[in-house]
DNA sequence: TTTGGGGTGTCATTTAATTGTCATCCAACT
DNA sequence: AGTTGGATGACAATTAAATGACACCCCAAA
């Protein structure tokens, strides 16, 4: 199964929306709502990430994570901190207790998504593929680069997070709506037809002429990295 | 047998069209009318799902997702909630409370039918097949491609629920009234004999030359997906 | 602070595919 | 042969997607 999550946080909607993303990427999500339960789970099993909530009854995250970082088991568990806006004070103050990242709420899921795997690679690299690669296409998350048979492209932040997202999932369709929730974040109010529009861009961003368009309509559905389209080999250039 | 559905709806017509659909797609129907006897149902029998009615006698549907999430038995249960128009306030509203997807009334049918499959599959892979097979053609729900002894067709939108619906139940004739309401959804006031143009239009985009029909036309009933078909081998090619 | 860029979301418009209905033809059943 | 129900081709209306234009907004450079 996939990497393993622990949720310390004690606002039990967000312990939810959190839990349910999660697990829509593939991780195995564990959840408590107190500071002095988590020490124990700690105990029981290690995850391969904790995110661990700022304020918390029973045992402080601050304190939680000092304690993590005197254990030896523990030490270089990966932290990332959830902090109200205001409760920070600063961004050293965030990090100097030992966390390895924060992130400030209210914050998008695919922020959030997004630093959970940056940690997870650079904590426990081959647990998260950075590369992803289809055809002739190739996107790097680590240096947001894109290629297409050799030639570098320029994408928007948009087209790279929907060109990410649906290469993760070549073939698979997706509606309009799981688009907005899984590239824009889940609560945004914006037009289904917004991405109609992001996906033309994309498509002019990366079908350089004479190569076929690796993205696929599929009328009253949705779209769709075309799975064909990825299986086949690069042979653009090299006609192996 | 199928996965376990439980309905919690007050409006008896309402529950009476889901179990006729769902029962149609194979999954075992369970409902209760009042909030409260759906709590004690739960503690008898755990379903793989449940479709909850936000407006409840006996202990609103909010209150009783809530409950559901605080009991450990049933804490990952998924729930899809049911709401009347007016009545959600906000998508966030409606996940806030715990459940994992929420349809706003009136609703069609497939879609209900579409977001049920959908979170099974997240939760319990291997439980719904996203792949129909029958002699030598292939419906796969998720890239949304149909082929035919390994030829890939082009369908319409309505040609691909009506086959994806037919294929289901292979040998069960359907009379147009029922395709009516599997395929297009409830309340549509669409005439008997468009179903016949759309059949029309589904054979000749899946019946290519040398190969059978695969669609049975049944006098004075209605339309079938052959069995005797669907348990062939498909020796198009190989002539095994 | 002002001034350019990207980069975004929305709209109106254009283009294309899909749909529902009809009239007509055909086959099966009596 | 007559009747009934199903198949089919044509057609117009509808709906969905692609596209181009535009107004913002945010940020960085001047």
């Amino acid at each position: 199964m996939g990497p393993r999550i622990l949720i310390v946080e004690d606002e039990e909607p967000l312990t939810l929306l959190l839990r349910y993303n999660l697990e829509a990427e593939g991780y195995e999500v564990d959840s408590v709502s107190r500071g002095d339960e988590a020490e124990i789970r700690l105990r029981e099993q290690l995850p391969d990430i904790v995110l661990l909530d700022w304020m918390l009854p029973g045992l402080s995250g601050i304190e939680l994570c000092r304690r993590i970082r005197v254990r030896p088991e523990t030490e270089r568990l990966p932290v990332i901190m959830l902090t109200a806006r205001g409760e920070e004070g600063d961004r050293i103050r965030g990090l100097s207790t030992g966390a390895d990242d924060y992130i400030v709420k209210p914050f998008s899921v695919p922020e959030l998504l997004a630093r959970v795997r940056a940690l997870l690679r650079r904590t426990k690299p081959g647990h998260v593929a950075t590369l992803l690669r289809a055809g002739d296409m190739e996107l790097d998350r680590e240096t947001h680069r894109v290629r297409r048979a050799g030639t570098e492209l320029h994408l928007g932040p948009t087209e790279f997070r929907l060109l990410e997202f649906l290469m993760q999932s070549p073939g698979r369709v997706f509606s309009r709506e799981h688009l907005l929730n899984a590239v824009w974040g889940h609560d945004v109010y914006i037009d289904e037809r917004t991405v109609d529009v992001h996906v033309g861009r994309l498509r002019k961003a990366i079908n350089l002429p004479q190569l076929p368009d690796p993205i696929r309509t599929v009328r009253g559905a949705g779209y769709s990295f075309d799975e064909t389209f990825a299986r086949a080999e690069a042979t653009a250039s090299a006609g192996r």
